[in-house]
DNA sequence: TGCGCAATACTCGTCTGCGAGTACTCGTAG
DNA sequence: CTACGAGTACTCGCAGACGAGTATTGCGCA
């Protein structure tokens, strides 16, 4: 497979920063954060001058030199070349038209859920449900307060977002529902293990492969 | 905050492998890849002794000094500490209990689907839908091949997978249908844009902030 | 008029992630 | 009985990510 030239995703914001007009690596991060890119992709100053560098090593960028006005520090301005609009196309294509295994962190937790026992589970469970609840409620704040001032195209992303957090929301729900209400199999089991450390025969079977 | 002194997923990884007996690295990546662990944290065998290491220099791990068997190079086994424990204790509670933001990457391509055009757009995103039925099956297959070996609780990592795959699923089976059936508003003004570069003079102005 | 704080515009060095190589060994097909 | 491919068990070094620092300027406020 052809991995991408650049494939940091701050890459992708950079390009997408200098399509209109030619820009700063200080003034892309200013524009990126004014857009709210910044929920999409974390902008590390760290990184930002090296994404940039490599933008340009590989033809995506040019610099169009301009130390222009006095008092600042010198800065170098960037436009973005014929191949840099194709990659950010292409790149977008790929990102929208493929789905690539990117395992969500609470999927890990899931899995591993068993160490914490029954009881702590619920607990923890009932806290991330709240959190999700007021993560949607700020989105669909932030979706109102935009509404009036721009299309809904140029908002499908936090539609999106909401979305697919209230979907988590349910399941969370559904899977604490199953926990508290007794209705998930083996649950007295599983508080056996947590409190003695035993388990049961035919599981301790499962065990030695 | 405190940032975890481990911070790579595959240090929780580890912890997990080596919860019920000592082993050495080579061998924690072989239990890790059969009890499917590879789906939560990809497994790079650059990363492993790198991340092992880590471990033991913070105290998680430590060493057994079994060179033990004739043949095989030297193998170096790790124990887990009674830290360990309460480290890999805490870190599901954690991931479980909080969500933080990890923004999708399919996320960042739908706020920049625009340069595609409608038309690609939608190409793309049916071809997007087409995977997320794929894999949700795959997933399904799984489930079905495995429920018969062991209980619900173990798997319940995958029946979240498929209802996010689903939730995701069903979000551009909906997006789709705006856009093919003509309802999302700004749909002709995009086309317009895509083909002659021009803009309607109200985005027009909001360009200018 | 002078003080300090926020904003501007980076640079530097460390630390981590990981691909690609290495070297040895066992089973087995010819 | 031997050659080879698959498995075992790592090592190495580079490229990329990022935090923390730095130096300058403009502006509000007293």
């Amino acid at each position: 497979m052809k991995r991408r030239k650049v494939g940091n995703m701050l890459g992708l914001a950079v390009l997408s920063a200098v399509m209109d007009r030619p820009r700063h690596p200080y003034e892309m991060a200013a524009v990126l954060k004014e857009r709210g890119k910044e929920a999409d992709v974390p902008i590390k100053w760290g990184s930002l001058y090296t994404v940039v560098a490599n933008l340009e090593k590989h033809g995506f960028l040019e610099a169009v030199e301009s130390v222009k006005d006095g008092g600042r520090p010198e800065r170098t301005v960037y436009r973005i070349t014929p191949a840099g609009r194709a990659e950010y196309e292409d790149w977008v294509r790929e990102l929208v038209g493929t789905v690539e295994p990117e395992p969500p962190r609470f999927r890990s937790g899931l899995s591993m859920i068993g160490i914490l026992g029954p009881d702590q589970a619920i607990g923890r469970l009932r806290e991330r449900l709240e959190q999700l609840g007021e993560r949607a409620a700020k989105q669909r704040a932030v979706l109102d307060q935009l509404r009036p001032l721009m299309p809904r195209m140029f908002m499908i992303e936090i539609e999106y977002d909401i979305a697919m957090t209230e979907a988590e929301a349910r399941w969370v729900r559904g899977f604490l529902d199953e926990l508290t209400s007794g209705t998930m199999p083996g649950l007295d089991a599983w508080r056996r293990w947590y409190e003695t450390g035993e388990l049961p025969d035919d599981l301790g079977a499962l065990v030695e492969e």
